[in-house]
DNA sequence: AGCGCGATGGTAACCGGTGTCAATCCTGCC
DNA sequence: GGCAGGATTGACACCGGTTACCATCGCGCT
């Protein structure tokens, strides 16, 4: 407060006014056992009285680790990305940790490269992959490499569980498809996801899961292929809904693509859930908000990332974490009996 | 690659392995004019034979500033931030800057707080407001206070353009208004936003300057006031729908309550846009999924991002850079003429 | 009284860069 | 050939922390 020549207070100027060492200051900030308490209030005070805050730069530097973990990512969900990036937050909040975030673009042909000039500039702590990236082994290699600890999130195990947190779409497709077979539709369609995505192969896998367990034959007339986007949605219902008989209800593999289909039945005259049910998968905004309002399934996608996030920073806690994680049903008004 | 002892070659190792100093090194390193072409080669060579990366603790140490940038914001509309974290990124790719992400809970008392210990804590470069938070003056000064540079992004000009990157939402609402006067409308219903959002404000100017240019009166039957949510949109357009004579178009202040007065139209069998006619703001991606598809407003939000950070980071360029922005009508289908 | 020992706290080096300033090397010019 | 002066380069301190190791202190003990 006195001569504070603008630059913030350091330790030295804490050891000073303390009349310490260094060493017993850092000592203090480290909550070190080995500390007489009335030095430690001595500290503590002047401390406080200078609003002194340790340089993380400095810290990093003498530690040689820093407190940045980062989040990789190409998706195209926003709702996602968000919640995953609160998710990380509530884990880190009251740590000195701090996100960085880095967006990349899946289709460059420099991603990987793009990745390594990051990882390699910022020197993090570690790093968190989202899907669809996170299916990229190469790219969980590359982190290998540089010593870059990680985590994966994803919907399936493709990892150890120290370098995992999944969630089983699998199970969940199969659990919502085998809700529509308890409503008694035994006409199910299903719309799919792009090639290369892995969800998308495991969402396809839970929708032969429960025909099969239904009994209930595979008919690829009611079978079709999207690429997560709207527009896609809108050709596969054209498809499905112009098979014979028709579907009863549909089962596509995001809510976009549920949304397209609904879409494609009410241009044909046809009524949702009336004639035909709907289910979707990811429950992002657009769920919520269209009429009627989507049946889908949900990963929860904060507390994984929580997990993530704490599997990362805090080896102590992380094998407490989960790494597996159940997908609701999250029901809404697109589904209606047989 | 032969004694490299798990750590990564430092600016010692370059220089013993070149010949030179440490400080030649650096002159590299930093693009310095005053070095022979040869010398600089031969250290160029040594460092892309070792992989040799300067860390960027050490540098931040060294130069008393470090290469984060930060983005504060408690905005709710996922499409948006992410738009936003794009636009700081392709600003900042190619830049030694990296971006860190900080999501605070507007309604949280701690909220100043909050922030305070986060920029102390991580001495961050400078950092980026978003609305609804950034327009908060509290947070402004703290950032002074603090000697963190900010930029805030809103709906209108809060502070000089050094700080502020703003839309004007007042203007674009009421050219989308007279868009719909254009259309032939004159009876034009407006759902408002929530009190303490600067942007819902500017939005109910914008209609009334619009109303005022039409010469058209205000009429308190057909204004209602929603909280952005989707509900309160069917509330309000339920409200709108029952006044009568009923407008034969509505403005609603952001997309999701747009999609509220299409579902409260729809429930009483008006069809959109033959019946009625609905603008949003935001163009979210729920204005593109639901039927018909929205007409909207957008901002240009990746491009209003990046001369925001640009601002921040870039003084020489700073001055260059736009901090006005003018929104675009997005024309889709929810609009036909009177 | 002298001694050993654990509890505290200090000193100096170091983490990996950058700034300052002086030393050295050229070069042209008288 | 000698010298001024700009172009290069290096030595060294320093940024603000941490660690390794040493010094000191107070105490109980013989």
């Amino acid at each position: 407060m006195s001569k504070a020549k603008e630059g913030k207070p350091t330790i030295n100027d804490v050891a000073r006014l303390a009349g310490v060492s260094k060493k017993t200051v850092s000592r203090v900030i480290n909550r070190s056992a080995l500390l007489n308490a009335s030095t430690r209030e001595k500290v503590e005070a002047v401390i406080a009285e200078l609003g002194y805050v340790p340089n993380p730069q400095a810290r990093a530097l003498a530690l040689r680790r820093n407190f940045l973990i980062g989040l990789i990512h190409d998706n195209p969900n926003a709702q996602m990305v968000l919640g995953v990036q609160e998710g990380i937050l509530s884990a880190i909040r009251d740590t000195e940790f701090a996100l960085v975030v880095r967006p990349v673009n899946r289709r460059s042909p420099d991603m990987l490269d793009d990745v390594r000039t990051f990882l390699e500039q910022q020197r993090l702590f570690g790093v968190m992959l989202l899907p669809p990236i996170s299916e990229n082994d190469a790219l969980a290699q590359l982190c290998e490499e540089l010593g870059v600890t990680y985590v994966r999130m994803g919907s399936v195990r493709l990892d150890d569980d120290e370098h995992m947190v999944a969630s089983n779409d699998r199970e969940a497709v199969a659990k919502a498809v085998a809700y529509l077979v308890g409503q008694g539709h035994q006409r199910i369609g299903f719309v799919a996801g792009p090639e290369g995505f892995r969800s998308a192969a495991e969402r396809d896998l839970g929708y032969r899961d429960a025909l099969e367990r239904a009994r209930i034959r595979l008919d690829s007339a009611i079978m079709a292929q999207g690429n997560y986007t709207f527009e896609s949605g809108i050709a596969a219902g054209e498809k499905l809904l112009a098979a014979s008989p028709r579907p009863s209800a549909i089962f596509a593999s995001n809510d976009e693509m549920a949304a397209g289909v609904l879409h494609a039945a009410r241009s044909i005259g046809m009524s949702v859930p009336e004639d035909l049910s709907i289910i979707g998968f990811d429950d992002t905004a657009i769920a919520a908000h269209i009429w009627p309002p989507l049946t889908t399934v949900r990963w929860p996608i904060q507390a994984m990332a929580k997990a993530a996030a704490i599997k990362l920073i805090d080896p102590a806690e992380a094998r407490d974490q989960p790494s597996h994680f159940l997908s609701d049903l999250i029901e809404r008004a697109s589904v209606a009996p047989a």
